[in-house]
DNA sequence: CCTGAAGTAGACAGGTCGGTCTATTTTTAA
DNA sequence: TTAAAAATAGACCGACCTGTCTACTTCAGG
């Protein structure tokens, strides 16, 4: 796998656990039993390596994420299936995203809060492609593009609140809760 | 207003626009002009100022958003004033909240990621808080309880999803956006 | 077989971390 | 006025921080 990819691992699954700055450089090579020296022949700085846990983790639950929607029908069923989806990264059944910690690119944000830095922007065009994959099947409920853009906001809202809730408060049904909210938006009753 | 309060109002502010572990001891005395040892005669650890910290960013902040509801009629009402409300913050017109860096304790709880830890169970607490005022407010609108608990809930999650977006995305109109929405659910049409 | 790239271990540098300690000054209250 | 309490500056501790450097090993391709 190269030991640039162990790297960028095991240094996400310790800053996802403890946060960014809570993690020195020390605690990646030992974990990841790669040598110092290798980690600067790959990244200039612990930043740049800081900016690759963030790509991959976009990557990572993008791909999670639209695999599980495309697994159902396009459009109502696929955002319904999309709270499925986080409720089970809630509860742990998703390995790949590794125990739930809140959402990496808010915890993120939160110790990069300048919107310039590098590594807030990318927090931020993931969530920005999360929101255009909504949008998308949105589309084919809606016709009108600003109904879908509504629609997929509040879905949008729905989902980064159960997040919250689920990693601040520890309710581990947010994302049902929130599901249910969303299933009465779509088709009212 | 004594070093230990001028202690807590240099740490929340550093805290709140860096995150915790970003900011050193020795910062928030050189920016607060007091001495270490008047630190440690009065806080026994860093941790410790954190949770006094975060006390006081509850304080804080449940005061102000309380007397904002409370300016309105009580119910409906004031639902939709807690997301004017919001809106100010993000746009920065709340001085006694600084500046909009997101939810100091969604933040906090990215850096103490333990459920057990006394600092991320003071954030849980305080969104506990918010719950519970957002549900008294619910309770005029429905007298079934359920019914009252699932819209504090709905509010609750639109209001933590505005936060996130305006935050992350730098969208400073999520407010108003969850608003909407929220009037869409408080009296369909 | 040889060469060069990639990886290893670990010392090292300069700085900061949280926290303790001492010695001195300022403030407060009896 | 005076004695206790609170705050000050700043040295100091061991640990850890990011990042550099050297010297040695591993290993693949020509």
């Amino acid at each position: 796998m190269g030991r640039r990819q162990d790297l960028i691992d095991t240094a996400l699954r310790l800053f996802y656990e403890h946060g960014i700055h809570a993690i020195g450089i020390n605690q990646v090579l030992q974990e990841s039993g790669v040598a110092k020296q290798t980690l600067y022949n790959h990244f200039e700085s612990k930043d740049s390596l800081v900016e690759a846990a963030v790509e991959h983790r976009d990557k990572l639950f993008f791909q999670w994420l639209e695999s599980r929607m495309n697994s159902r029908p396009a459009g109502r069923e696929a955002l319904m299936e999309m709270f499925d989806a986080v409720h089970d990264w809630f509860n742990n059944r998703v390995p790949t995203l590794h125990r739930f910690y809140g959402c990496f690119f808010i915890n993120t944000c939160g110790e990069y809060s300048d919107p310039e830095h590098p590594v807030h922007k990318r927090c931020a065009a993931h969530k920005s492609r999360i929101f255009e994959l909504l949008k998308r099947h949105a589309l084919e409920i809606y016709s009108s593009e600003t109904d879908a853009e509504e629609l997929a906001n509040a879905l949008f809202l729905l989902k980064e609140g159960a997040i919250v809730k689920a990693h601040v408060e520890g309710d581990l049904d947010a994302a049902l809760k929130a599901k249910a909210i969303a299933s009465r938006m779509i088709s009212p009753h």
